[in-house]
DNA sequence: AAAGACAACGCAAACGTTTGCAATGTTAAA
DNA sequence: TTTAACATTGCAAACGTTTGCGTTGTCTTT
């Protein structure tokens, strides 16, 4: 009784082929008005919805978008996959969702898994062990819509979208020179990423725009709580030379920095101020809570979605990639003193 | 070139019937070993893969898990994902994730978009407006696997995986009592929820069980940082029945009544003692980090993925329904004494 | 009135599998 | 030597659609 109702039934219980059924529905103009309300009105009353599978197998493609993930957990990726989802389901596709874990291997078998399944398109950010790309390669090569955000590819010719990385943190520091600071420290992941390069620019610019020296030492490979307290604490010892400021590459190392600074008894903001990259929960947790330069991960995963959307359906446009940076916006907490 | 080979294909280049490749394709015993291998090799050798939507519309069954989550953004529901996803993924599955948003109308469309997809099970966690399960409960009348995980449906025969919230909060409360708390506030979400029940009973319970009075003013309803840290200015000025604990529902509310705590220069833990439950990034950011109870987000998913399993795979099986109920764990971290 | 045009519909193949059954060929038993 | 049993393979239908092409039938045109 549940089992769903097909074209050939209706077809026998109008006395007509499914052929003609199948016109009707899709609004062919070779089916006379009659025939075709009347088979219209029938499906409609037998709840007729056409059988996927049998769509998918003629048209060899799936009503289906893979996505990978690094980390599911991560706010920030949870963030993009939410922007996603809501695109996606805006466009009447599915996704199907899995996450590499940072594994190379893992990542491999996920885009063959997408390849089995005969995915539309695939939304993909890179594990940080991943620096063969000839998986994701075999997908352009077969013209598979592709398209990375955050953790891009610069080998492969795709659709992109990233943070826009170098003017959030040009914001964050100039805001914190506004305000007073003159000593900026930086503490930044390892600055063969991409983000970090990006991110150590705007930091350098600022500086430069408002004829602050640029200090090697004020610049640190740091991103972890732990590693940031210690840290922190050392430069704060330097007395006289000691930073007025940090901007941390995330919300953890600004933790770490802000703990360090009210154990040596230094106000925030009054005496340092503080901000970090990446916006989440951590930030908003503190007290005082950090000041955070917003990465807009609903509006990346949105936009990832609306460029491989436009390389599905775009014809000629299949062959042109485009790049989307996303806008951050500087998140004025607790932190950072106002101007 | 890229276009997959077909057993068809293969039929043609070894002059025999698609048939027979099927059969040796799967190992039939029908298939002689010559041939069989033959035709392993082949298929090996030109990477052979068989095409899903020709099985699904033959099985009529797709080879995808359907997944509801409130909201994917937050910590809790993050977590189960990711467990979901890893026991698929070893399962052979493919999931498909779609976020309720927490409304009604989202998730009986996602419902039905499941039904649409024929996938072989489906995962759900009720979104907070959902009152009327006719959505789901059609998907039982149709025998289609499902499982519910810690905003489980009461009113369905379906499996179940919830958070041992009970013993949980018996066992951050019995915490406190044995290291030196007499008077232990609880702050709770509504009440009408069932969560809430089970860890009001908890805390009870272990008030009880260590003969300490349970006080109706120290429950109060309150979920959220900006009302707890107001409640608990409010409770502290009581002076002499102050309370000097607190178990708090969520890691918000915790931090709200540990920054009210230290606002009314109270140490914690030395003066004070915090325990929250739903540990996430929240609890790990303040100072002193918050104890909280672990839920174990992961494991809840991998349990309703090995239930789900279970009854797609059961047959006899199929109508048993069974409950999982995953043990919290105490972290133990700075806003609480030692023992 | 005959022929052409056109509207409306049906036939059948195709997408890639699986599987019940029939059709071979081979071997063993009588 | 005949027959039965069995191993091996092929045929064809089925899953639910879509679509090129052929077939009707009606209407307009000359």
């Amino acid at each position: 009784m549940s089992s769903h109702i097909t074209i050939k039934d209706i077809a026998k219980a109008m006395g007509c082929a499914p052929s003609t059924v199948s016109r009707a529905l899709n609004n062919s103009p070779n089916i006379s008005p009659a025939v075709r309300e009347a088979i219209q009105r029938y499906a409609m009353e037998h709840n007729y919805r056409p059988n996927e599978f049998a769509l998918s197998l003629r048209n060899n493609r799936s009503n289906t978008i893979g996505v990978i993930l690094p980390q599911i957990k991560h706010y920030f990726f949870a963030s993009v996959l939410s922007g996603i989802e809501r695109a996606a389901s805006e466009a009447g596709y599915n996704i199907i969702v899995a996450q590499s874990n940072e594994e190379y291997d893992k990542e491999v078998a996920i885009v063959e898994s997408f390849r089995k399944a005969k995915v539309c398109g695939v939304i993909a950010s890179l594990a940080k062990g991943t620096y063969d790309y000839s998986h994701f390669r075999r997908l352009v090569d077969e013209e598979m819509p592709l398209v990375f955000y955050d953790r891009i590819c610069t080998e492969l010719n795709t659709s992109r979208v990233v943070v826009d990385d170098y003017t959030g943190a040009f914001a964050a520091v100039e805001h914190m020179i506004v305000t007073g600071c003159r000593r900026i420290a930086f503490f930044t992941s390892p600055l063969h990423l991409e983000i970090s390069k990006n991110r150590r620019n705007g930091y350098v610019d600022a500086l430069r725009k408002h004829r602050l020296e640029v200090c090697n030492e004020m610049i640190v490979e740091c991103d972890t709580r732990v590693a940031a307290r210690e840290l922190t604490l050392g430069m704060l010892k330097l007395d006289k030379e000691r930073p007025d400021g940090f901007f941390a590459v995330n919300a953890d190392t600004a933790a770490g920095i802000l703990y360090a600074c009210k154990d040596s008894g230094l106000r925030v903001p009054e005496d340092v101020s503080i901000c970090g990259f990446s916006d989440n929960e951590t930030a908003r947790s503190t007290e005082p809570r950090l000041s955070m330069v917003d990465q807009h991960g609903e509006a990346v995963g949105q936009g990832a979605m609306e460029l491989l959307l436009a390389k599905i359906d775009g014809d000629e446009e299949k062959l042109v990639y485009k790049n989307k940076i996303v806008k951050t916006s500087l998140i004025l907490r607790g932190s950072t003193r106002d101007k």
